[in-house]
DNA sequence: CTAGAAGTTCGCCTATGGGCGAACTCAAGT
DNA sequence: ACTTGAGTTCGCCCATAGGCGAACTTCTAG
């Protein structure tokens, strides 16, 4: 049987409310209008101008918010997620986005580990680094 | 010899203006404003209100800066450097400074790591976390 | 005396990631 | 008809880390 929310939608079909989505990935209504604005998430109108999203919605933001776990802006989440179609069926198209983020994090990881390297010799209270001073 | 500077101190003195601090920890004057607001460095002033700083300044803004690089905000570098009394001749106060830093370097990779791993799982995907569903 | 350099405070602007309340619409149920 | 719930936009609020300009003072040099 097909029931309705109350804004008459059939709840059977595959758009859901900001609410929905929100409860869904564990985020407020709020933060969802905000990642509409940033375009991690898009989608519809009804005809009463409310949002309507397909499920794929709640996995984007799934995404960036374990993107935002390493680093990651809502900006740069919304360039990886342009890539992959709404509704894909397509599984490869989010490992390789999650890919992206492994390697992202892994150069991060990297980077951090160079510095804390870099820490532990104390250098940074050094004058100045010989590679601002031109030797002649 | 003694020479002045242009507000009437002598320059061989311990006490330096905004601008030679900023220059020499390569930051701007306005950046080290900032940090004596943050608590990250202190200072006296001159009979015509200009900041005076002793060089140790130099010291802390370079640490504050490298703590930044960790993830370590200017506020957090402030509680480790208000454990470092000013003009301290002490140098191992500095070091396990620095030893602060990178133990919560170390931290954040191992954070970070964690993460990295649990998104190469692509488990973020999933509805909801066995742990936020009692198993009765 | 006057110009210039460097200092001062104050306050607005930026980006990032939202929270929150106001005021309003829209559809369903009683 | 009215309430209730959930949606809408708008706009101000927070922290973090400063940039930048305005308006003003202070001191030195020529």
């Amino acid at each position: 049987m097909t029931s309705t929310d109350h804004r008459g939608f059939e709840t059977s079909q595959a758009l859901l409310t900001v609410g929905q989505v929100a409860r869904a990935a564990g985020v407020t209504a709020n933060a969802v209008r905000f990642y509409e604005r940033y375009g991690v998430v898009s989608g519809y109108r009804s005809s009463g101008n409310a949002r309507r999203f397909t499920v794929d919605t709640i996995c984007r933001i799934k995404l960036a918010l374990a993107a935002q776990r390493v680093g990651i802006t809502l900006k740069e989440s919304a360039d990886i997620l342009a890539g992959i179609p709404p509704l894909s069926r397509d599984l490869d198209q989010w490992v390789s986005a999650g890919e992206q983020l492994v390697l992202i994090g892994q150069a991060r990881i990297a980077q951090l580990q160079a510095t804390v390297n870099e820490l532990a010799t104390l250098d940074f209270l050094q004058p100045d680094t010989p590679e601002d001073r031109p030797r002649h």
